[in-house]
DNA sequence: CCAATATATCCGTAAATCCGAATATACGAA
DNA sequence: TTCGTATATTCGGATTTACGGATATATTGG
């Protein structure tokens, strides 16, 4: 049980690119960087440092596999985080154009 | 049916004063200014600055009685919103130790 | 060790956000 | 109209946040 607060998460999902990193771990299992790079066309720097922001807050947590970094949600999140990810998400991706991307990696 | 989009609201969320007043208004149906100022213990324009945002994010409805303002959930709210709100008020009012104050004015 | 690739961090700058005192506005009562 | 109360808005300044190019780090393969 990471000791995430309410308003943190909130804080976090409260950002059009890191609300869509967080659509993106929610669909796909675990997703690497360059991946979320391509799908949400913005510079690499940008996508990594919102990313540090999401695994501080411990709301994700990432697994290195060689060169590659792969980002999923934090399996220990509290249940109301969760419930509150899982209803946002529907809503989000289509709010935000998200599409399913294509494995580019990996 | 408001236009409220995901991030917009998590960003209202994402701020410990704000959370506090939507979840005072979650539990009292209605809910006027001067009990928000007397529970939260926060400066007047404070309270009423961090209001006029949520209101302008169509988050909450107020409703003149005098010079009393009672302030309330929006009852448009799309149903995510809702299930939201409902979610994280529970955890929040631990979190951020609101007691549901008795009603001062009206 | 060296080159190449993937990712993270640094840094200066621009923009957004927050604060609370002061002031303005709205309303009811006298 | 004038006063008092309730609430809203304004304003300047402090703090936080976001950005993205440049650079650093990590890892694999040669």
């Amino acid at each position: 049980m990471t000791n995430l607060s309410v308003s943190k998460l909130c804080k976090c999902l409260g950002d059009d690119l890191r609300l869509s990193l967080v659509c993106l771990m929610d669909v796909q299992r675990e997703i690497c960087v360059c991946d979320l790079v391509d799908a949400l066309d913005a510079p690499q720097s940008t996508i990594s440092r919102h990313l540090a922001q999401l695994r501080q807050c411990e709301l994700v947590v990432a697994r290195r596999q060689g060169t590659w970094m792969h980002y999923r949600l934090n399996p220990e999140l509290p249940e109301w985080a969760l419930t509150v990810i899982e209803t946002l998400a529907g809503p989000a991706r289509a709010q935000l154009d998200l599409r399913t991307p294509a494995p580019v990696c990996c």
